[in-house]
DNA sequence: GGATGTGAATGTCTTCACAGCT
DNA sequence: AGCTGTGAAGACATTCACATCC
């Protein structure tokens, strides 16, 4: 009982990768057993968000003892979808594609770059690692030919809702956007933004906000 | 009444930055007045949401007509902090730092990079755009030295958690963090973390929870 | 004894709905 | 008439607390 993924808070949803990585930590340390007091203080979190969130998908603890790591980050793998590899194509061979796409990390975990994309003719026909990049025209042919499932959208803001229409239009439901705009999304499908002026004007905010505290 | 910052939702302090930059489309638009739910289906939210979030800070509308555009805008760049400029120290200079420096939205937004530092010495000496690229040993004087306001690490995980003690006993109330890492984090310190793996496994677990669905 | 798993209680955010201003 | 501003209601998420099992 509890195993369906029905109703999952998205909160939730978010910590499952802290989790997993905790967990990886654990692993690489030679800890065969953690309790959800011991994850949640790696976590940022508490105990009892810990075990609530784990509710979601099973019982993967044994009371008295706590969670078997290594069983319990395999089974995250499941959950979370990493313990397959993911086809991504990546639109925008610019400054932040390029820091993207050379960070390693994905690949590891599963995310391979299987398609390079750019609208820039002298970007094109250029090889990055082995893979060339495309002229964006070709947008939906590319992305079907590779079987792509996941695109990240790393283009000019005026241009990155048509972009994201064909990429829809395409039959790709999951996007990561580092466009600053607010994308009209159609359901069905994800998407996820990375929006790094917002992230320091939240830092300005929290600035301004303690500066009024004091008072 | 209600422009004191009491209490203001986190997820509201999220909102501002993507209502600002919806002003400013209309702004340049000439468009003189919006209504909540104009602002709302642009920005991804409810008339609804909108005017709550608004309320919280003061009453910038008049019924019947909506907001003043240019006067709201101008009242939101106050209350986020964008009316002044912030000094902001980039701590990393590999891929993602680059690529953050180049992404010259930020100067324009009032976030100014005055020093750059990184750990490895083939890179330190270098400038960027006029920067020197600054030994990290130095860390603490040259955030002195230059009144940094805003930390944006951007180094790999191993050595994130040390080097935001650092700072934060260096005086500095506000890190955005790029590194896959959850934080120990002081109270008065806010730390906005930028994780580009999570959001990856987040469309990932999306794909996978679309999947189960269909049943 | 020790730690999980979970209903119930609490807290937080969002949506509703409408009084009140222009 | 139109749209804001806001208490009240509702939805959602977190925390508590304890029975349950190892």
């Amino acid at each position: 009982m509890g195993s369906s993924s029905r109703k999952v808070p998205a909160s939730t949803a978010r910590r499952l990768s802290v989790y997993l990585r905790t967990l990886e930590t654990f692993e690489a340390e030679g800890v065969s057993t953690v309790s959800s007091g011991t994850m949640a203080s790696r976590g940022g979190t508490t105990a009892a968000q810990v075990r609530k969130d784990l509710s979601h998908f099973g019982s993967f603890g044994k009371r008295g003892t706590g969670y078997p790591v290594a069983e319990l980050a395999r089974e995250l793998r499941e959950i979370i979808g990493l313990d397959r590899s993911w086809r991504v194509a990546l639109v925008g061979a610019g400054r932040i594609g390029s820091a993207l796409f050379e960070y390693g990390d994905f690949r590891d975990r599963g995310f391979r770059i299987v398609a390079l994309l750019d609208s820039d003719p002298s970007k094109v026909g250029r090889e990055w690692g082995g893979i060339p990049v495309l002229p964006v025209d070709h947008l939906e042919e590319v992305l079907h030919s590779h079987s792509v499932e996941i695109v990240v959208l790393a283009v000019p803001a005026g241009v990155v809702q048509d972009l994201l229409d064909r990429v829809v239009r395409a039959g790709v439901r999951a996007v990561l956007n580092f466009a600053p705009t607010q994308l009209k999304v159609p359901p069905g499908v994800t998407v996820n933004d990375v929006n790094l002026a917002m992230e320091l004007e939240a830092l300005s905010f929290a600035l301004i906000a303690q500066q009024g505290d004091d008072e």
